[in-house]
DNA sequence: GGCGATTTACTCGGATAAGCATTGTCCGAGTCAGAAGGG
DNA sequence: CCCTTCTGACTCGGACAATGCTTATCCGAGTAAATCGCC
């Protein structure tokens, strides 16, 4: 499991918007300045976030994010699949591939295997859980 | 867990090789003929694999692809780690984010859980196991 | 001074380039089988 | 007929492009606060 840099943005973006005590928007330039991100590539990855639910945004002067959902209730897979698409278990040759079809099938096994494994012990963990 | 083309390409390749019952070399073409994989690019794939001590090769006319250990003793793991280096879990923007250490921490434990789990899965897994 | 229209500064939002890994291709080095030629 | 030599075709091997995805950037749409003018 390596996570890419956006989605490693993404996972510190909302740790950081969650820990908020006041319950103005947070703004993007903010975040930004605070983990050194740039702050272009930082709101098109908190859109991704909002569209995916996890935040909601607001425009306008004051606006910016806040979770959409408490940080107990806001697991680090929600924002994981929301950058990078559901983890899914597959081959990527599937079509080419002819014959073989029992070892394609074992092989497409243990990829939702570990998909599946993956997928559980990143729900287990919450937002709030990363703030302590 | 997703696997690449040529990670796929690695897999199915080795187990062609495996299931020759000569102990003749297979050649390239032939497996490349088989699956309807591009040649030279299998070829390339084959020779990480030699690298990675799976395979061993011998060159001239009568040359080609052999297995170096039997099959029960050669994993899946084994094919994966060839073609797409060591399976590690880290996060990609380590050096950018700063403080956060404590969550930090946490997420990359889930990154190197989720990679062991991987390994160990793909470890069980024996080309043998694959033939049937 | 109070109220409202306007400006303005600031936000998010989606379309647009740059960098890098994966995928795919080409030509050269090496090696053995088999033909050619002489004994 | 048999052995040696040589040729040639076929192999792997490593260096060289094309493609696609991740990363990064730019400019436009939207909004509320602050300003200015009028009453």
């Amino acid at each position: 499991m390596r996570l890419g840099k956006a989605t490693t943005y993404a996972v510190f973006a909302v740790l950081y918007i969650a820990q908020q005590k006041k319950s103005k928007p947070v703004q993007g330039h903010e975040i930004a300045r605070n983990y050194g991100i740039p702050l272009e590539y930082l709101l098109k990855i908190l859109q991704q976030l909002v569209k995916a639910q996890v935040l909601i945004s607001e425009r306008g002067r004051t606006g910016g994010f806040q979770m959409r959902k408490s940080a107990s209730q806001t697991t680090v897979l929600d924002i994981v699949e929301a950058v990078e698409g559901p983890i899914t278990g597959e081959i990527s040759a599937r079509r080419e591939i002819t014959g073989a079809s029992r070892a394609k099938k074992i092989v497409e096994g243990l990829c939702r295997d570990s998909a599946g494994f993956t997928r559980s012990l990143l729900k287990k963990v919450t937002v709030q859980k990363l703030i302590g």
